[in-house]
RNA sequence: UGGCCCGUAGUUCAAUUGGCGGAACGCCUGGUUUUGAUCCAGGAGGUUGCAGGUUCAAGUCCUGCCGGGCCAGCCA
C-alpha cells in the first residue's frame, strides 16, 4: 500500500498533467472545476466508479469542486428512482457525502432555449420538417457527403416562429426538429447539421409538463458545463469526435473565455468475465438471469455493496489503474486482490462449515463441553478474542476429508492426524458411508495432550482444519459465487448471453456456524476461516454472500493437475 | 471505404519529456505460520506492433505500413 501511495503522489496521468498546466498558466484564473454527469436512467456500475474517483479526485487535488449533475434531457427513460440510487452509490464510493447539492440539466432548459433562439437569429439553426429516416438518409456516410435539407434555407424569422410553435405544442411528435446549420459535407459526421431539439409529448420527472421539446445530449452537455463554470469536462473516448461540435456551440454562443469548459477524453473501464454496458446489465435483470440490479453477481455499485466489497478497495483500485487513452480490459482478479487486501485488515474471523459432515471424537468424555479461545482478527489485536464451544460431536467441511487422498492433499484421511483450529490434534480412525456410498460420518480420536493445538512432544501436522460444534451450532445459508460469464471477453460473442455461466451461484442451505455468528451485523463482512470473506445479508434469516475467496493454493494444485 | 484516437511483460500502468525499459496483480520457487490465508525473500516473463529515417543516443521525434477502437440515433 505504501508503494501505491508513493506512486500516487508522483503520479502524472495525461489529464492531471493538463490540469496542472492549465492551472499554472492561469487559464480560468487557475480555477479547477469538474462534474460527474450521469443520466438518471439506470444503476451505476464499476465503470462509473472510475469516473467518480477521477472527477471528484481531481477537484479535491486541485482545490476545486465537483458537482453531481444529472443529464436529464430524455423524459422517456428517466426517473427519480434512479436519481436516489445514483446519489446513494456515489456517496458510498466516495466514502463521504457530496459537499454540493445535486444539479440538473433540466434546470437550464430555459437558458438552452434562449441560446437556441440566438443560434437561429444568427442563421445557424433551422427547423427541419423531414422525418427521422429521411434525415438519416440525407446525412450521407463516411464516403459520401450529405445532402442539404429542403428546409435548410428557411429564414431566421420563419425559423423563430416555427421553433416557438414547436415549444407551444403546435406540432405532433416527430413532425419536425431544430437542427444546427453547420455543413452537410463535413468529414466529421457529428457536424452534419445535428439535431438540437426534438418533440416529446412526455412528462418529465422534474419539469413535468412544462416542455414538449427536449434538447439532445449534444446540445445540452457542453452548455450545461459552461453554465456551471466547469473548467475540465472529462468524459469517455466515444465523445472524442463530438468535441469539435461542442466547441462550435460554445464559439457560436460567444461564451466568454473564462467560462468555457475544455473536454478531455479517457478510456472507459472494462473487466474480464463481465459486461459493463447499461443495455446488457438491464437485460440481465429483465431476463431474470440475476435477481435484480443489486444481485451480488452484478458489477453494479449496489451489487458490489451487497456482496460486501469495501468502497475503500474500489477507490484504491481506481487510484491504482490510473487513466489513459488506451482501450483496456482489466483482469477482475486485480480488483479482487484489492478487496482481499482491505478485508484481511478489517474483517473479523469466524468459523463456519458450509458443506458439513459429522466428525465424532470417539475417545471424548461423554457429555463434556468446553470452550476454546479464538482470535477475532490476527491483523488487529484490538479486535480481541471470543469463546467457542467444543465437544466430541463436531461438523467439518466435506472437502476436508478424502478416503483416498490425492497427492499433496494434506487434510483428513484414514490414519492421518490433523489439527482442529484452536482445538486438538485428531487422528482419523474410520468413516461411515451410507447405502449410496456417500460419506456420513468421520471417526477420530483426539490427543488430550494437544489442547490448544500444540503437541508437547513437538510433532507437527500438515493441516489445520476448521469445525463447528454440532449441538451449539447455528444454521443458515451461504451463497458462493463464480464468474457471471465464462469467457474473459463475453463481448466478443455475437450474443454475450451465450457465454453466461449457468453455475454462477451455489447456495449451501445447510451451512452451520459457530454461535457468535449472531453478533455479525447485517451488511458486515467477516472471514470464515479457510473459506473466504462473506457478507451478511440484510434479511432476517442467517444468509451470507461470498464477497471473495481466499487465495487457494490447493485449488491451484488441482487446476494444474487437471490441465496436465 | 473517409475522419479522429490508441499500440511498452499474461493484464493494467510507469519510464525524471531524447539518456542503462520498471512496478502492481497473476504465475513459479523457497522461508515463516495453529487459516494451503496473511507476511517475507527470490525467480521466470520484453525484438517497446512492423519497416525505414533524424540523432553520439529513439519506447519517446518524422514518414510509411500493420493491428485495434470510435463516428453515419430525433440515445447518452
Amino acid at each position: 500500500m505504501t508503494s501505491d501511495k508513493q506512486h500516487q503522489q508522483k503520479k502524472t496521468d495525461f489529464i492531471r498533467d493538463l490540469v496542472r498546466a492549465d492551472q499554472s498558466s492561469k487559464r480560468h484564473s487557475g480555477r479547477v472545476q469538474t462534474r460527474f454527469p450521469p443520466e438518471p436512467n439506470g444503476y451505476l456500475h464499476l465503470g462509473h466508479a472510475k469516473s467518480i474517483c477521477l472527477n471528484f479526485g481531481i477537484a479535491e487535488e486541485f482545490g476545486g469542486i465537483c458537482n453531481l449533475r444529472f443529464d436529464d434531457t430524455n423524459p422517456v427513460t428517466e426517473s427519480v428512482e434512479f436519481v436516489h440510487s445514483i446519489q446513494r452509490d456515489i456517496e458510498w464510493i466516495l466514502g463521504k457525502q457530496i459537499s454540493t447539492r445535486p444539479l440538473f440539466a433540466s434546470d437550464y432548459f430555459e437558458q438552452m432555449f434562449e441560446w437556441a433562439v440566438l443560434l437561429i437569429e444568427k442563421g445557424k439553426a433551422y427547423v427541419d420538417d423531414q422525418d427521422a429516416e429521411t434525415i438519416s438518409e440525407l446525412r450521407g456516410n463516411f464516403t459520401e457527403v450529405g445532402v442539404d435539407s429542403p428546409f435548410r434555407k428557411r429564414t431566421p424569422e420563419e425559423n423563430l416562429k416555427l421553433f416557438q410553435m414547436m415549444r407551444d405544442g403546435d406540432f405532433p411528435e416527430g413532425s419536425c426538429v431544430l437542427r444546427a446549420k453547420i455543413a452537410m459535407d463535413h468529414e466529421n459526421m457529428n457536424m452534419r447539421d445535428p439535431v438540437l431539439y426534438r418533440i416529446r409529448n412526455e412528462s418529465h420527472f422534474r419539469t413535468e409538463n412544462d416542455w414538449v421539446i427536449y434538447p439532445t445530449y449534444d446540445w445540452a452537455h457542453g452548455q450545461s458545463d459552461a453554465i456551471e463554470n466547469v473548467t475540465h469536462s472529462l468524459c469517455t473516448l466515444e465523445f472524442e469526435s463530438h468535441r469539435l461540435l461542442y466547441d462550435w456551440f460554445i464559439e457560436q454562443l460567444e461564451i466568454p473565455l473564462d467560462k468555457r469548459p475544455y473536454q478531455s477524453e479517457f478510456a472507459r473501464l472494462n473487466f474480464t468475465h463481465t459486461v459493463l454496458s447499461k443495455r446488457l446489465l438491464k437485460r440481465l435483470v429483465e431476463d431474470c438471469v440475476v435477481e435484480g440490479w443489486d444481485d451480488p453477481r452484478m458489477p453494479t455499485i449496489s451489487g458490489l455493496r451487497r456482496r460486501g466489497y469495501p468502497s475503500e478497495a474500489i477507490r484504491n483500485f481506481c487510484d491504482h489503474i490510473g487513466i489513459a487513452k488506451t482501450n483496456s480490459t482489466h483482469e477482475i482478479e486485480l480488483l479482487e486482490s484489492f478487496v482481499r487486501t482491505e478485508l484481511n485488515q478489517s474483517a473479523q474471523r469466524r468459523m463456519a462449515v458450509i458443506d458439513p459432515v459429522k466428525l465424532t471424537i470417539t475417545n471424548w468424555p461423554t457429555g463434556k463441553l468446553e470452550y476454546r479461545t479464538a482470535i477475532n482478527n490476527p491483523e488487529d489485536k484490538s479486535a480481541g478474542t471470543r469463546e467457542i464451544p467444543f465437544s466430541g460431536n463436531l461438523l467439518i467441511e466435506r472437502e476436508d476429508f478424502m478416503e483416498d487422498p490425492l497427492p499433496k492433499f494434506f487434510r483428513l484421511s484414514p490414519g492421518r492426524e490433523v489439527r482442529l483450529r484452536y482445538g486438538y490434534f485428531v487422528t482419523c480412525t474410520g468413516f461411515i458411508n451410507d447405502e449410496n456410498g456417500d460419506l456420513v460420518e468421520i471417526l477420530c480420536t483426539y490427543d488430550p495432550e494437544t489442547s490448544g493445538g500444540k503437541a508437547p512432544d513437538g510433532r507437527k501436522v500438515k493441516a489445520t482444519i476448521h469445525w463447528v460444534e454440532e449441538a451449539n451450532s447455528q444454521r443458515g445459508s451461504v451463497a458462493t459465487y463464480a464468474r457471471l460469464f465464462s469467457s474473459e471477453k463475453p463481448d466478443a460473442f455475437d450474443d454475450p448471453f451465450d457465454d453466461l455461466n449457468k453455475e454462477s451461484r451455489e447456495v449451501f442451505e445447510t451451512a452451520t456456524f459457530e454461535p457468535s455468528i449472531s453478533d455479525v451485523e447485517n451488511g458486515e463482512v467477516v472471514q470464515f476461516e479457510r473459506l473466504g470473506y462473506f457478507c451478511r445479508d440484510e434479511s432476517k434469516e442467517i444468509l451470507f454472500h461470498q464477497t471473495v475467496g481466499l487465495r487457494d493454493e490447493w485449488a491451484n494444485i488441482q487446476k494444474r493437475n487437471k490441465s496436465k
